[in-house]
RNA sequence: CGGGAAGUAGUUCAGUCCGGUGGAAUACCUGCUUUGGGAGCAGGGGGUCGCAGGUUCGAAUCCUGUCUUCCCGACCA
């Protein structure tokens, strides 16, 4: 059997803050076979509180989703946000994971200084080159009260000897320590991991996509020889990716940096990439393979088993809170944040229907017991047994925070033994018997998990395609998505092509794409020959 | 850092052209009625109009400077 309702929303004689409506799909399905009825119902409901959609304003639709579901907001400090501590909760899930896989390949946390004197910048003349411009400096290091009387002024006599920089990345220091700690092959290797707030004096920011500090980690690993180290880079980048898949349910192409893209100082950069819903691509985690260039610079050597002075091998390797942003624009809606389980601060959200106390505690009675057994199973559970907002207005706080699975239990579902369980990922509900209901809810969302992944994945799919003929190239890129190109593999004609169509290089890719053949070909712009495609998109 | 726009109540914005005791919606507080998709009614509190100067009898409004945010560009290791 198979229903069609409409709902009516409840008549409104205030009149709404605007006329986006959004439209779902309404279906009911029972059938007699089962213990109950399996109902789908997907409403017709007016969005009072507007966010603005996707299709409208992409950037718009994002900024105001970062500051609506809570995650982070502007601060005082101009580039610099307030992570919330729902958006903190997030990333907290994120470094739990990242750590856990990043100690199993044997790294040991430290913790390095947040200031950089400023002549160690100056000893890595490529690496400099970079981002040398737009480090904050440190110049003085005392106030005193204004002479004029209005609060304190900058003391002029206390002008630092050496000026230190806030640290834009670690290398440098680490490096300089390193120099301590290595003397013998027997040191090696070392493999350490900071987690710290970094700071890049930034033009234009956006809330976790760009901002002038934001918080990552930064490994940095020393080996005795060349392979290790590549090769420790590149299981690095096999960690991120597993990560990004598996807990942040993103699809990404791992490759390799062309060399216009690539970290100043390294001989190689590997990167992950994913697609966000605007088509644009974004670097979701690094991993450099820096040779023996730092080692030189701070002069890093060790003495080999054959008594013999070799200068050190090195990576390094980091992810952001940059990967906030790829989250949200990988998953979420117009109706706000989707999230993917794993991440999800709060899992599942038990809202009780009740016009009295002892409405709730008989609601209670059922709901306690049931999140307790969630609980057990290790999932992150809320009941929200507030008084204070209205059912409906939990459902959509909810759904804009992005919680995954919503039980709702009223009065009906106490006469029926029956609770309602709706899904943030597809924006369908059912009502099921309660009975062996958490073992439906484990499953449920392990499901959504895999779905967001899918759906992530089917999207990509669904905007990745190669191009062979430039002109071609010129008007397909700005529609977005990845275009797979020949290249000639030279700087020239990727800065022609980024000066021309602001698209970049985002990597070569290690792997064949799945439904793509690996080839050979000619460049679309020189006509020379090509070893394989590579990935072009306009990117964050 | 260049070009554009904007900063007025917690939030979104009107008021600025044409100077004369600062508004709306929403949010908030209280009470009653409500509660299965963003509740209703009644009452109430809340703003040095971003900041600093200047013009004026008088400035949210005019002028100068400055800070912040958003958009476009440059930059982004």
């Amino acid at each position: 059997m198979s229903v069609w309702l409409s709902y009516t929303p409840r008549p409104q004689t205030r009149k709404p803050r605007n006329d986006l409506l959004n439209e779902y799909t309404i279906s009911l399905t029972g059938s007699g076979g089962q213990a109950a009825s399996f109902c789908q119902i997907i409403c017709t409901m007016a969005n009072f509180q507007k966010l603005t959609s996707r299709q409208e304003d992409y950037s718009k639709w994002y900024n105001e989703l970062v500051v609506k579901a809570d995650l982070a907001e502007q601060s005082a400090v101009r580039g610099c946000m307030v992570i919330k501590p729902y958006g903190y909760a997030i990333w907290e899930t994120i470094q739990h994971e990242l750590d856990r896989r990043f100690k199993e390949q044997g790294v040991q946390n430290a913790y390095f200084p947040l200031l950089i004197p400023k002549s160690f910048l100056s000893r890595e003349a490529e690496h400099v080159e970079g981002f040398a411009k737009e480090c904050a400096v440190v110049t003085h290091h005392r106030l005193m009260n204004d002479p004029n009387g209005k609060g304190v002024v900058v003391d002029p006599n206390a002008r630092l000897e050496e000026e230190l920089i806030v640290r834009p990345t670690s290398e440098t220091i680490i490096w300089s320590t390193y120099k301590n700690w290595i003397s013998s092959y027997r040191d090696l290797p070392i493999l350490c991991n900071q987690w710290c707030n970094v700071m890049r004096w930034e033009m234009r920011t956006r809330l976790f996509l760009r901002t002038a500090e934001f918080l990552w980690q930064e490994g940095h690993t020393a080996h005795a020889t060349k392979e290790e180290a590549e090769d420790y880079a590149r299981r690095m980048l096999d960690v991120y990716a597993d990560f990004a898949e598996n807990i942040m349910a993103i699809p990404v192409i791992k490759g390799v940096k062309s060399a216009n893209e690539r970290f100043a100082g390294a001989l190689n950069t590997y990167c992950i990439e994913a697609m966000m819903q605007d088509g644009k691509a974004l670097q979701a985690g690094t991993s450099h393979f820096l040779g023996q260039n730092f080692a030189k610079s701070f002069d890093v050597q060790f003495l080999s088993k054959e008594n013999k002075y070799e200068y050190v091998w090195a990576t390094s390797w980091g992810v952001s809170t940059r990967l906030m942003g790829a989250l949200i624009m990988t998953h979420s809606d117009d109706n706000g944040l989707v999230l993917p389980p794993a991440l999800a601060p709060v899992e599942v959200v038990i809202v009780p229907i009740f016009k009295k106390a002892e409405d709730l505690a008989a609601l209670m009675e059922k709901l306690d017991p049931l999140a307790d057994e969630l609980r057990r199973r290790n999932i992150r559970v809320k009941v929200d047994t507030s008084d204070q907002s209205s059912p409906g207005f939990k459902f959509a706080n909810y759904e804009l925070k992005g919680v995954p699975v919503r039980l709702a239990m009223g009065g009906r579902d106490l006469e029926n033994g029956t609770i309602e369980v709706a899904r943030r990922d597809t924006l369908t509900k059912e009502t099921l018997p309660i009975e062996g209901i958490a073992e439906h809810i484990e499953q449920l969302l392990a499901d959504i998990q895999r779905n967001c992944y899918q759906k992530a994945l089917a999207f990509r799919t669904e905007h990745i395609r190669t191009c062979d003929s430039y002109e071609e190239f010129k008007t397909e890129i700005q529609k977005g998505g990845f275009l797979l190109c020949h290249w000639d593999g030279t700087p020239e004609t990727e800065e022609r092509i980024k000066e021309e169509t602001k698209a970049t290089i985002r990597c070569i890719p290690l792997d064949p794409l799945p439904g793509f053949q690996e080839e050979t070909g000619k460049c679309m712009v020189t006509g020379k020959p090509s070893p394989r495609r590579v990935v072009f998109a306009i990117a964050y």
